[in-house]
DNA sequence: TTTTGAGTTGTTCGA
DNA sequence: GTCGAACAACTCAAA
């Protein structure tokens, strides 16, 4: 029996995998996860712990057959190849932009020592590039794409028998975890991931439709982590799903990320540009005031709550609330008037979760430069939004310690208090109804050339 | 080719 | 306090 490379990249799981299958089905498999500096960039501690737990949950699955080796991949794959004598590498494929061109590269590399890169798996139900109009040109807009999406078909790999080859003499060791300041956020590993799944979902995907907005709830899967990862993959919360009304908005979030891997697919450059050109016309502060009121952002001291909270709760946590990411995101670009990828770089950065086509294109959307004309007019307005979404206060007094004795009248706008507001938080930065004007200002002249 | 309806997540104002 | 209208124009998808 020949010998098989999984290349583990995000697919750390043993369930439903299309690269482990393909490989189990060609040899004895060597699972080799490679180390690169690319791999996580502009990420923080907490994604980085996240991916070393994960690992290890693996490793502990596969009997410390696990090999890490250092990259770039472009060398190492096809060294460790010749090391232990195999002649096909089976892997997800990777669909961002630098994922792709690195495999690419590997590719070529391997098929001049003539190893073979198998492609067995995708990271989402409908691999990106599949879904098109009949004419075969891509989707723009959520809606038909959702509708288009719901009619291919897709089935699971499977859960065969997997017979793992004994090479741990060629381990370089797990050495990134030198110098990891934090422990994971969230349990990795897929049974910590199942258990939190059927957990929440009997408890509470029946009330999904309404409880996903509260931030003060529970009421949210948590599974962007591991879907980031591939600990679990969408196909397998596919088929927990049944006909409710919250299973359809599961569904449909689901149908979210593979819509916006699907954009980022077809036109990588929108990764950091905007993906409507007529955008860059749109006026942005990026001058000192602005580095200024981006610190003061970043460090959750705006004055607004809800904002503070959900800046937070990021850093303090790894991972915010959807609802308050939007509240968030519509402060930094229609409030302080920054950049959007201001925003999307400092989310990536603390997110356990943060992916690129996720991320950056939910950037987008709130900003306006993405998919759907988003009416300009939406400007979020964080008390009344805050006041809507956290009517309990809860959210905010549990990650704005300051504001934790101010009573539910006021927690949404404590400098209402006047005189008697807490001194220890600050006032808000900007007079949200002056900055809303300007912002629809800003945008009313782009759209009226 | 032309036409038509629709497009995740909002806010404010005035009756 | 509630409720409907107004807030623009444009692009996309499908008939």
């Amino acid at each position: 029996m020949s010998t098989s490379v999984w290349w583990v990249r995000r697919d750390i799981r043993l369930g439903d995998n299309g690269a482990l299958q393909s490989a189990a089905a060609a040899g004895t498999v060597v699972p080799l996860f490679v180390w690169e500096d690319n791999l996580l960039g502009g990420a923080g501690d907490f994604r980085r712990a996240f991916l070393f737990d994960a690992l290890e949950s693996l490793d502990d699955s596969v009997g410390r057959a696990l090999i890490y080796r250092d990259g770039p991949a472009v060398a190492a794959v096809p060294e460790f190849c010749r090391l232990v004598g195999a002649d096909t590498v089976h892997i997800t494929e990777d669909f961002a932009p630098w994922g792709r061109a690195r495999d690419a590269e590997v590719e070529r590399a391997l098929a001049a020592s003539g190893v073979r890169l198998v492609r067995a798996d995708t990271p989402y139900v409908i691999a990106p590039g599949t879904v098109r109009k009949d004419d075969g040109t891509p989707l723009k807009v959520f809606t038909p794409f959702y509708k288009r999406w719901l009619t291919h078909r897709w089935s699971s790999f499977g859960d065969g028998a997997v017979e793992f080859a004994d090479h741990r003499d060629l381990c370089a060791g797990p050495r990134r975890r030198e110098g990891l300041q934090t422990a994971s956020p969230v349990p990795a590993g897929e049974s910590a991931a199942w258990r939190r799944f059927d957990e929440w979902s009997s408890r509470a995907m029946d009330r999904y439709k309404d409880d996903r907005n509260n931030p003060a709830l529970d009421g949210t899967s948590m599974m962007s982590p591991y879907l980031k990862f591939g600990v679990v993959h969408p196909r397998q919360l596919l088929d927990r799903l049944d006909a409710t009304s919250g299973a359809e908005h599961f569904r449909s979030e689901i149908a979210w990320r593979e819509f916006y891997a699907d954009v980022l697919f077809h036109q990588p450059r929108t990764a950091w540009e905007n993906l409507q050109p007529k955008m860059d016309a749109i006026k942005v502060d990026t001058d000192d005031a602005a580095r200024e009121r981006f610190a003061v952002f970043c460090r959750g001291e705006t004055g607004y709550p809800i904002v503070d909270a959900g800046i937070r709760q990021m850093l303090a946590t790894g991972w915010m609330h959807n609802r308050v990411r939007m509240i968030v995101a519509s402060f930094l670009v229609k409030d302080l008037h920054l950049p959007w990828q201001w925003g999307a770089r400092f989310f990536m950065e603390h997110l356990v979760d943060g992916d690129i086509a996720s991320n950056n294109h939910g950037w987008q959307w709130t900003a306006g430069t993405g998919t759907d004309a988003a009416p300009y007019f939406r400007v979020f307005n964080p008390t009344s939004q805050g006041a809507k979404f956290d009517p309990s206060g809860d959210y905010v007094r549990r990650f704005v310690p300051e504001l934790a004795d101010v009573d539910t009248k006021h927690i949404h706008d404590p400098s209402g208090l006047g005189l008697l507001a807490p001194a220890g938080y600050p006032a808000p930065m900007v007079d949200h109804a002056a900055e809303r004007n300007e912002a629809l200002a800003r945008y009313k002249k782009v759209s009226g050339q």
